[in-house]
DNA sequence: TCAATCCGTATC
DNA sequence: ATACGGATTGAC
């Protein structure tokens, strides 16, 4: 028994009559600590140590916070127990179901137990905790239509989530679909059937609307919005609302999906393609699949929306896990704008103004037919800051590697060309569409300037919207709007067209998401047009993922997706882990895992230094079956645990099925 | 023979 | 992490 310095005389201390045991987990990140420790609970603190609260105790020597798991009677450890020295706050943090959500998250992404509880409880404002609670809620309004009879299947779901059944769907939103009022009519039924519901979006900007739908469906006071930027006290006092269970309904970003809503009706995720829905912090989970994992676990219904489809959610249907839910050809037809591809360097305008704005001369007639009927033009331009890639220097094929199938890159001009994910060097490229040989690098600009447009339509306002000035929405006035993807306003009665540049450069990324990214970004644009609109894509019509977007068809892309990443070999279509960092410390990580069969290694490839330290770095990829995945993760876990028990400190970062493999 | 130091191990 | 114990080394 430790001396008892500090807090009180420890001699005086007597355990709580009832269950005088409490198990919890400290709050230190190691991989091998990452289970419960036994405490007891002292007498003065039996009614605040409760499963779920939040307590100090001393650990090896330091104080340090923990989370209560569980009360029972006796421990199975054989020494002596400490006391747990003070509560933390007078209320629970966890729930039983978060606390089985933050463990199967840590689970499933090979992670701890305390790192995924950071991610998904707000730090603590003892203020916030005594202030008075919130407004009861008013009226809930009239049921109205939910507006999902346009989908097949739309319906039949809505009325699953309505008889409280853990139905579970992929939602393909028609273009001009008012997807936050869909989304807000489907949380207002889990809320008339006595359930609660957890909405999450990639941003704020999307989250400011769903507020607004939510609002109007439900009236003031029976949601609750939790945003990254609200400030501390703010934002746990808004999470403490629904904890307390005033508040049945949350809507958020990313940290959202963990919000401890009892009795959950609906989970549901706009634009899971987003990469703002994957979390940047260790284990580096996804809103999309923590969502999944809580569907099933607490029986909620599940709702994964978008505008265009993710192979990870059309793997879903695939596995019939999930319904489809979307609409019938002749609907979509009524919906969806009239979309053109041009291909880049193509038929550039002959206007000497549209030549300067480097605008093809299709692009160029829209843009001012559109303006003339008195409606505004979107122009979505990339994001600056590409990297350069190899590609085929006749028709701009990606380079891929022909084992892996990763990206080709190159250190310098003179130097071989090699696989930025196994390392293999390429000396024998051979294009796969045309046979040519040689490379060249794809450098991406920065994207055509607001000015040069406005010159080229001189008259008429252009407005822009992008980085860290985003406009939420445009008038009807004729004007440009030139916006970077994700960042595009929506226009009152729709864009009378849209142009969307640039095509072929998010199409030649060195990313294995590229086309699907890029059929997100367009589709998501493209659905801010009028159905009697148009859209011009600067892409070669000949490519699949283009095609996809003329006939409007986020399924058919998806599964060809799905297929296409079967076939080499990467997720969803297997559960795939990156492990990075100093070669030794990821050889010895390596070295600890016995890989299942048909379990494979590639790599390992140098990597960009992303480490503290400047180390070099480098990367290997582990492939395993998809039923095996649960069994990688344990045993990254369990390599993990026994290195930094060794104190191997070299840090090793683990990511399960990235979403971005540079 | 004792103390300073280095590993390895457990942390309720 | 960090605190502790047991082994190891070095100097008197």
């Amino acid at each position: 028994m430790s001396s008892g310095a500090g807090a009180g005389p420890a001699a005086s201390r007597t355990p709580a009559s009832v269950d005088p045991v409490a198990s919890l987990y400290v709050d230190v990140p190691l991989p091998h600590l990452d289970r419960t420790f036994d405490y007891l609970v002292p007498d003065s603190l039996d009614e605040q140590v409760q499963a779920g609260s939040r307590v100090r105790v001393r650990f090896a020597g330091r104080l340090v916070d923990a989370y209560v798991i569980s009360r029972s009677p006796a421990s199975e450890h054989e020494g002596t127990l400490a006391y747990v020295e003070r509560a933390v706050g007078a209320e629970p943090v966890l729930t039983a179901e978060t606390t089985a959500l933050f463990r199967a998250v840590a689970d499933r992404w090979a992670g701890n137990f305390v790192d995924v509880v950071r991610l998904g409880v707000p730090a603590r404002h003892a203020r916030a905790e005594s202030a008075a609670a919130p407004s009861p809620a008013g009226e809930l309004p009239p049921a109205a239509d939910s507006g999902f009879e346009r989908y097949r299947a739309g319906p039949s779901y809505l009325t699953a989530v309505g008889d409280g059944r853990p139905a579970r769907a992929v939602w393909s939103a028609l273009p001009g679909e008012d997807w936050a009022a869909r989304f807000a009519a489907a949380a207002a039924i889990a809320v008339r059937a006595g359930r609660g519901a957890i909405l999450v979006v990639p941003d704020n900007r999307d989250l400011a609307r769903l507020d607004a739908a939510m609002t109007a469906a439900l009236g003031i006071g029976r949601h609750v919005v939790l945003a990254a930027d609200l400030g501390p006290p703010e934002r746990y006092r808004r999470w403490l609302a629904v904890r307390r269970g005033g508040v049945r309904v949350a809507i958020g970003t990313r940290a959202a999906a963990y919000a401890p809503v009892d009795e959950l009706g609906l989970v549901a995720v706009w634009d899971d393609g987003d990469d703002l829905h994957a979390e940047p912090r260790a284990p580096y989970p996804h809103t999309r699949d923590i969502l999944t994992l809580r569907s099933a676990q607490s029986g909620a219904a599940l709702l994964i929306g978008g505008f265009a489809r993710t192979a990870e959610a059309q793997q879903l249907v695939a596995a019939g896990w999930a319904h489809d839910i979307a609409a019938d050809r002749t609907t979509l037809r009524a919906a969806a704008p009239r979309v053109q591809a041009v291909a880049d360097d193509v038929e550039v305008a002959r206007d000497p103004a549209a030549a300067a704005a480097r605008l093809p001369s299709l692009a160029w007639r829209t843009t001012k037919q559109a303006l003339q009927d008195g409606r505004p033009v979107l122009v979505q331009v990339p994001r600056r800051g590409y990297v350069p890639s190899l590609a085929c220097a006749r028709d701009r094929t990606p380079a891929r590697c022909g084992v892996c199938s990763g990206p080709l890159g190159s250190a310098g001009s003179q130097a071989v060309p090699a696989c930025r994910w196994c390392g293999r060097p390429a000396a024998q490229w051979a294009c796969p569409t045309c046979g040519g040989h040689r490379l060249r690098a794809l450098v991406v600009g920065a994207g055509r300037t607001a000015e040069e447009l406005g010159r080229a339509f001189a008259g008429f306002a252009v407005r822009t919207s992008g980085g860290d000035h985003v406009l939420a929405d445009v008038g009807d006035e004729p004007a440009l709007v030139v916006a970077t993807p994700g960042a595009e306003p929506t226009a009152a009665g729709g864009y009378g067209a849209a142009l969307l540049l640039d095509g072929w450069a998010l199409l030649a990324r060195p990313d294995l998401r590229a086309a699907e990214e890029a059929l997100r970004r367009w589709m998501n644009a493209a659905a801010l047009v009028r159905p009697d609109g148009a859209v011009i894509v600067g892409a070669d019509a000949g490519v699949p993922v283009v095609q996809a977007l003329i006939r409007w068809d986020p399924v058919g892309a998806a599964v060809r997706e799905l297929a296409e990443r079967a076939e080499l070999g990467f997720p969803p279509a297997v559960r795939m882990a990156a492990l990075t960092g100093p070669a030794p410390a990821v050889a010895e990580l390596v070295a600890g895992l016995s890989l299942p069969a048909g379990g494979e290694l590639l790599g390992s490839a140098p990597v960009a230094a992303a480490g503290v330290s400047g180390e070099p770095a480098e990367r290997v990829l582990l492939r395993v079956p998809r039923g095996d995945g649960a069994d990688l993760a344990r045993q990254l876990h369990v390599s993990a645990a026994a290195r930094s028990a060794r104190r191997s400190a070299e840090p090793v970062r683990i990511e399960l099925d990235p979403a971005a493999l540079g």
